[in-house]
DNA sequence: CAGTGGTCTAGACCACGAT
DNA sequence: TCGTGGTCTAGACCACTGG
């Protein structure tokens, strides 16, 4: 059997045995080097195959962590994303990075709004403490009037609903497997390169305009999709 | 800027000024290094971030290839793989690997169809020649009987329907990121450890009994879901 | 057969995190 | 300040692909 199998073997029988719960600390690399009288490529190697497996991961310099259960998200619902986490026993907390309304467009802006002018707005979402996702929000600033001095830390599908009476009836999403462009991994304290799920979402009111659209990054390991069909 | 940034970003621009070809061979890491003047570590550092991003693949041993247009897919509907790439300009091929309905169960038929005996079928499906996913299929096998005996390299909602008067009307996919298992990596050309969309869909007939149930393994750069809901 | 990617060794320096 | 992961060098042998 290779090396860096024998490695990512012993570390998955170390989660299995229920020795390491989810958040602690791996061994270091240089001290797994040692424990199999090897070399840190192998080990890194070894690393990331549990990495994309989702079974483990790294916060910059500062080690290999255990992953916990992901949480399970519904692409195509109207979802709240504090209520959904703490239903599946999580702690949630959202971080607005930043609102922007500037008089330039953005790109999305020519693409799906016709130009005119947006409000952009950024978040950093967590669970347990762990940032999980990113995602920035465009919609028509002439629409949602002051929404850059409303609370935006909790559902903005709320405070479209009541103080815009906006209401969601319908919305698209793309999905696709990526890596993280450098800015969000840095939001999210990962390396640049780390694999990401990256969810584009375009949603629409009963007459069919489009109210927002999102981009969001979800690192990789910490959720899993369900959608049901037909 | 880092060297294997460098590196990335030279390849990067090869592929956006369409010197490069979908399917076209990259130069061989050995002659990436000396154009570098660095070693194969930090080159394959680059390609395996080009990998991740979804812009290049590699076949075993064969060398590194651009990626093509992905795939759209919509996991919630019924769909028919052949009709679907052909719609989007690809040149699909099925080939059933094996089918077998052996005495004693499988671990999905427990969980799923209370331990009643099953059929497993086998699949790969390509595109433009490249092998792109690998699905196994369960059924009852008193409900389909013969199935091994049908023609399976089509749609199998096409064959229950005409063979065994068998509608699916409703189906639930749970999607994750993860790598694919060894056998299926030998199966699709790729090394053990490379990324995937995994995506277990179970579905139903009309009276809300268990059809079948899917397990799909996608190249994760192969294909983008598209997702309708509310 | 030559060339390719897959695996591996034995080191090194750096930036950043924790303390 | 010390330990960590992040990046990098300069080689090596092997299994397999392709001509």
């Amino acid at each position: 059997m290779l090396l860096y199998q024998k490695i990512r073997n012993y570390i998955q029988d170390l989660l299995a045995q229920g020795s390491m719960q989810p958040g602690s600390k791996l061994p270091s690399e240089r001290s797994l080097q040692d424990t199999f009288n090897s070399t840190r490529i192998t080990v890194r190697e070894a690393l990331a195959r549990l990495e994309a497996e989702g079974l483990i991961y790294s916060q910059k310099r500062r080690g290999w962590f255990v992953t916990s259960k992901k949480l399970s998200w519904h692409p195509a619902r109207k979802v709240n994303f504090n209520r959904l986490t703490k239903e599946q026993g999580f702690e949630p907390k959202t971080e607005v990075i930043s609102i922007e309304a500037p008089s330039s467009g953005y790109h999305v802006a020519k693409e799906h709004f016709s130009g005119e002018a947006l409000f952009k707005l950024t978040r950093v979402r967590k669970v347990d403490e762990r940032a999980i996702l990113m995602e920035e929000i465009y919609c028509l600033e002439s629409r949602f009037e002051g929404l850059d001095k409303q609370a935006l830390n909790g559902s903005i599908t709320d405070v479209m609903s009541m103080h815009y009476n906006v209401e969601i009836s319908h919305e698209k999403c793309v999905i696709s497997v990526t890596v993280l462009p450098d800015e969000v991994a840095q939001k999210l304290e990962k390396n640049s390169g780390a694999p990401c799920l990256k969810v584009k979402r375009a949603r629409y009111d009963g007459q069919k305009q489009l109210v927002d659209y999102n981009v969001e990054y979800w690192l990789h390991d910490a959720i899993e999709m369900v959608v049901e069909g037909i």
